[in-house]
DNA sequence: TATTGTTATACTCTATAACTATA
DNA sequence: TATAGTTATAGAGTATAACAATA
């Protein structure tokens, strides 16, 4: 529980964290979906969030917000960079909400970054074979749940 | 293995992705770390530092740089504020590098973060109790190790 | 009163480029 | 040539405070 392990050279005593490692093995897959969704020139979150619009037609951008972690204020622009994109639009419902839908192109670009996540998921889950994948994902769906998650 | 799950009211068709189990995962630990570090005044960055100086007297901030993912540039407001503060010195060994050790008051503060880590530790273990902890550190590090994770 | 969207702003983290001095 | 430390700077990401309009 306490190993001191060896990282590029020096003596590591936090290498056996399970914060630590999860904040490595975190910082490893999200970089590697970022380089996987350059194609689409969006942000992990840009397609995180065309997903959620996209099986969520008729939510506000607060929704969005709450559900992944991002505050209102933070929630403006990319949205605002969506709609630039042509990706999403925003529709009046409400003197003071708006609903979020996919346009075409934005159904397209989902599809796209569907496909991708996929496979960056499988390509992961294949590292982990022979492993508890479920298990893992409980663990992690368990720790996650802990608390109110920010940051998108 | 593509279940859709719901959040805040919302469909979440992400909820079940590793990477996003991952990182919001690692939040909530990196989080609950930072508010167990308060009493010292120090972030994890900086307690992670100190406990790597105090294992490796003598290694350059360039060596901690390379360990923890941070970029040389990115050190050197790091290891000055742990300078102001007292815990940590520097000593010329060459023209060029300069080794780091821990003060008096840098090994106490050290001991007091090895402390809080692993509370936190424990609290998130105990979480956990009844699974594969073993495992899924075996499969956080084997993620962790897919990339050169940057990022401290 | 509480919520939605918004603006403005500040702070942290990370990245690059460039410089110096040393090895 | 490569490395250690440094400076300056730019870009993300995230946080708060405040406001208008609306429910």
């Amino acid at each position: 529980m306490t190993d001191i392990q060896t990282l590029h050279g020096l003596t590591d005593p936090v290498a056996d964290h399970l914060g630590y490692l999860l904040r490595r093995a975190s910082l490893v897959m999200m970089a590697d979906l970022g380089s996987s969704l350059a194609a689409t020139e969006l942000r992990p979150v840009e397609g995180t969030i065309l997903m959620l619009v996209g099986a969520n037609p008729g939510c506000t951008q607060s929704d969005i917000g709450r559900a992944l972690g991002i505050k209102r204020a933070n929630m403006v622009p990319l949205i605002a960079g969506l709609c630039d994109k042509g990706l999403v639009e925003k529709e009046r419902v409400d003197g003071r909400s708006q609903a979020l839908l996919l346009t075409g192109a934005g159904e397209t670009q989902r599809d796209a970054v569907v496909e991708v996540m996929g496979a960056v998921e499988a390509r992961f889950e294949d590292l982990l074979k022979g492993r508890d994948i479920g298990g893992l994902r409980e663990a992690l769906a368990l720790l996650a749940g802990q608390g109110i998650a920010e940051g998108g």
